[in-house]
DNA sequence: GAGGCGTCTTGGAACGATCCAGAGGCTGCG
DNA sequence: CGCAGCCTCTGGATCGTTCCAAGACGCCTC
């Protein structure tokens, strides 16, 4: 690194300069109240007048601490992911530097090793904590990271392991989709789809059992009113057209934005356009694509400003050592209305 | 930090085990070609016994590196920067682990001060380098950070100061719209229409530029086939419908997906379908909604991993304090085509 | 066999902060 | 007046690594 213009200034420099000793210094900055109002005010000005700074590597090795938290990047996915993940980690950036922490990206080197490169920040101290974000399949990580005893919260619960004890925030999926049934269903509404995943997603089951017992509740069918599939715009197509083909559902309530879309084309297939023809349609994400595409996808919003902000406040916790009883946050998304319902 | 089972091996640690000193450990780690083979040999044996893994903060201490990377966060815009983030942040970080390099997020207090976050960081000694990303409106950190002899390089040419000697890296906008126009061309479309942004963006006349020129260059014409506005899907609609009212283009060429979204809107608009139709539409980015829209808008996607590539190149160069002739690189896109052409 | 050289290893110092024990001044109480 | 006790401030030690100068050792040469 080019050397600066002036040496930086260190907590000597500054003791120097103010005429106390450092530990004086080091006192003004962390507890404050510990000094005479006049030392204080002396020590400031010292503080001031060189631009100090204190280093962080000399604090982290003295107080065992980096106030760094590690975040795992996965490869960008094609589909859903993408676009939450910006939004969900600008609002961690937030949230974390309220807490005066930092937020450090890492790879794996093996993709499809969902504990690698956890390991190696760990092992040099170069992060406090993680943040864990792909539970969906399975959670290897939270036990190794609780095994170590590692301050982690996770997105996304342990849905293999419902009673796992360690600190995580989700979304109400199930509440979500309870949401677009409600409004399409007080649009007038009776035979709403379900366009979803596969059985083995719990997420998808989750978001499912939204429909169907809200259905239940409402007392309308669901019989052969429901689709499992992967996530793609081609599975939604054919989905929406065998479903036409039985049924004929008036609206689709789709698991994803990208299973929407491939509804929507079916319907404009059909030569129908869905919001006006008495078809509706409504996603789940609120992606870009979703605000975009014509006359806009109707679509269920994380409240992923609202996840970073209670990852960090559970993160604190765990970092402070304080005992959370129970340390599991789960929020409701809402309904983003727009012109398919 | 909640301790760990066994206390962290250090160096003396793993010196005491394999009965030579630190300083032999230090150099089977950093140079390894000092030592005898047998000896090399046996610290290696400790070295993985105990597991050790050099403190990250006694090294950055003592070198006064900390290999982090800074990258300020910008706040999620709605439009076409929202996707594209990921991909690049992806990209960085993968090429910043080949470098040994990680990625530390930060966020500014203030959003409208280009300047602010860099300098708290800096002042600690908390990162290395930085990586900036918003030179699309002017780039004052450009000139703050290299007068403090801060290693940088901008995602972004220095539009209003051409000559400026720092590292950058872009992509050639002109270019990919080069490209998109012999494509269209190719498919026998002559009048062919620009819908871009106004004049005052750099990036969007130099992209403008690629049309106007390879136009030219064919012999097709250009005169009240342009239209300039604000990248919304609303401006995207209202320049296509004036756009067929006047000179009526059989293809749009657009500065955005975004805006692309609105020509899109408005030839369904008409009543034809692009692609089919003789109607052809191009946006720029391959977002996310280029992908997912019926029948698939094709667009010019921006070379990111490349990007992120050069970046950690030049910014190799620039810690190591190689000096480097011309550090600066304009990556060519390339053309994705899909069914709107 | 002494001197010189290269290879390998060593202990001490340093990076810049915080922790710790204790010194000095002041107040209040017996 | 003496002493405990509080408040404020100090100096030394420490975190775990790398830099530095010098020591130990073996080998070659004269």
């Amino acid at each position: 690194m080019p050397g600066r213009h002036r040496p930086m200034a260190t907590l000597a420099t500054v003791a120097a300069a103010a005429g106390v000793s450092r530990q004086t210094v080091s006192n003004a900055l962390n507890s404050p109240d510990l000094l005479r109002p006049e030392t204080l005010e002396r020590v400031q000005q010292a503080i001031d007048d060189l631009g100090y700074t204190p280093n962080r590597a000399a604090r982290n090795l003295r107080t065992r601490a980096s106030h760094l938290v590690g975040l795992r990047i996965e490869p960008a996915l094609q589909g859903n992911a993408s676009g939450l993940m910006d939004r969900f980690l600008h609002s961690l950036v937030e949230s974390c530097k309220e807490a005066g922490l930092h937020v450090l990206l890492f790879a794996a080197e093996d993709v499809n090793d969902p504990l690698d490169g956890y390991d190696a920040l760990l092992a040099s101290a170069a992060v406090d904590a993680f943040v864990v974000t792909d539970t969906y399949r399975g959670n290897p990580q939270a036990a190794w990271l609780e095994a170590r005893q590692v301050p982690f919260v996770a997105f996304g619960r342990p849905w293999a392991e419902p009673h796992a004890q360690h600190p995580w925030v989700d979304v109400d999926g199930r509440a979500g989709v309870g949401l677009a049934v409600e409004h399409l269903a007080d649009r007038g509404h009776e035979r709403i789809a379900w366009v979803g995943w596969q059985k083995s997603s719990y997420i998808g089951e989750d978001r499912r059992s939204g429909w169907l017992d809200r259905m239940h509740q409402r007392g309308l069918p669901t019989t052969r009113l429901s689709a499992r599939g992967e996530d793609t715009i081609e599975f939604g197509r054919r989905a929406a057209h065998a479903l036409v083909e039985g049924e004929q559902p008036t609206a689709f309530l789709c698991v994803s934005d990208t299973v929407a879309m491939g509804v929507l084309q079916a319907i404009a297939d059909c030569g129908r356009r869905p919001g006006a023809d008495d078809v509706a349609v409504v996603g789940f994400d609120d992606s870009l694509a979703a605000q975009v595409i014509p006359p806009g996808l109707t679509s269920v919003r994380q409240p992923l400003e609202g996840v970073a902000v209670e990852i960090v406040r559970l993160l604190e916790d765990r970092l402070a050592m304080r005992a959370v009883e129970h340390p599991h946050v789960i929020l409701a998304p809402e309904l983003r209305v727009r012109g398919t319902s």
